[in-house]
DNA sequence: CTAGGCGGGTTCAGGTTCCGAACCAAGTCG
DNA sequence: CGACTTGGTTCGGAACCTGAACCCGCCTAG
């Protein structure tokens, strides 16, 4: 078996510049909440018990990172709603596995939530899929190709 | 509005449980490491250039927690080595979305490492399948369904 | 007009965590 | 013997997190 899948030895990891921006606990949490569907500052603070002064620090920084937008939804108290762009939206996959990670390994008997293909009702899997081969397949199965440096 | 079971406050939700063990920067850090076959304090100290006191840490609670396994290789100096357990290999979807997720929206130009599906040299996908429909979908088609408390 | 309340923050004191550097211990090398 | 390696621990100061208090714009009640 080969324990290389992830290997990276020289370049700009991008699981670390992943990890720069929703890699600390809070920011993984408030981007759980608006994939629930929360919008609101406060609807998000009550419901992690997160200081004010942290989901502020937060929201920004997921707004200026382009992952989360802002958007006015009311004039007259002015007041603003907290939505995934795409780019956030495509984070998806990441708490998805950690969600089934956690189902599978730290959950005692059942999963207090499946996700469920809304087409059908049927829980979703997440996996590794070659469009070339027409297959799904498990992480062992995975190596890795760095690009040539040299050119 | 009342999304119902969507932000039932009481389930307890794998995510936050799967945060509260690699939810930090360097947690995450170390496995894509060891992932990429790193065994040795030292060489993942080098490597990531954390704090020696903060990689002790790390290692003993990703131990503690099952993730890693610690293993002696060598007797007379007493030298351990960390592994990962199958707990811990399990951990890869999560690291393959970070990453994929980095190369699409932080990375400059081409990714500096792709990961390819080991049968035949392809990119893999990851994505979200519906083993009753066979079809691959995005995010946006997802729902959600929560486990019924009845009382 | 004043009082109070709400949403959405900012500021502040105190505690925790993190960091870099120094140190320790066990063993090996020259 | 002294120098070096691996795998740590200990320490003081910097950075960060926390809870509580406060502020602002606006609304409603009295």
């Amino acid at each position: 078996m080969d324990t290389t899948a992830l290997d990276d030895p020289t370049s700009p990891c991008s699981i670390e510049q992943a990890l720069g921006l929703v890699g600390d606990r809070w920011s993984m949490l408030v981007l759980r909440d608006t994939f629930r569907g929360l919008r609101r500052f406060d609807e998000i603070r009550r419901d992690l018990g997160i200081p004010r002064a942290v989901l502020s620090d937060r929201l920004r920084r997921l707004v200026d990172a382009g992952i989360l937008a802002r958007r006015r939804y009311q004039d007259h108290p002015p007041r603003d709603e907290y939505r995934l762009t795409e780019m956030g939206r495509e984070l998806s996959p990441i708490l998805v596995a950690l969600m089934h990670w956690g189902d599978r390994w730290l959950q005692e008997g059942e999963p207090p939530t499946v996700l469920v293909h809304s087409a059908c009702g049927e829980p979703l899997e997440l996996g590794f899929h070659c469009s070339s081969c027409h297959v799904d397949f498990g992480p062992l199965e995975i190596s890795s190709r760095h690009r040539q440096e040299a050119s």
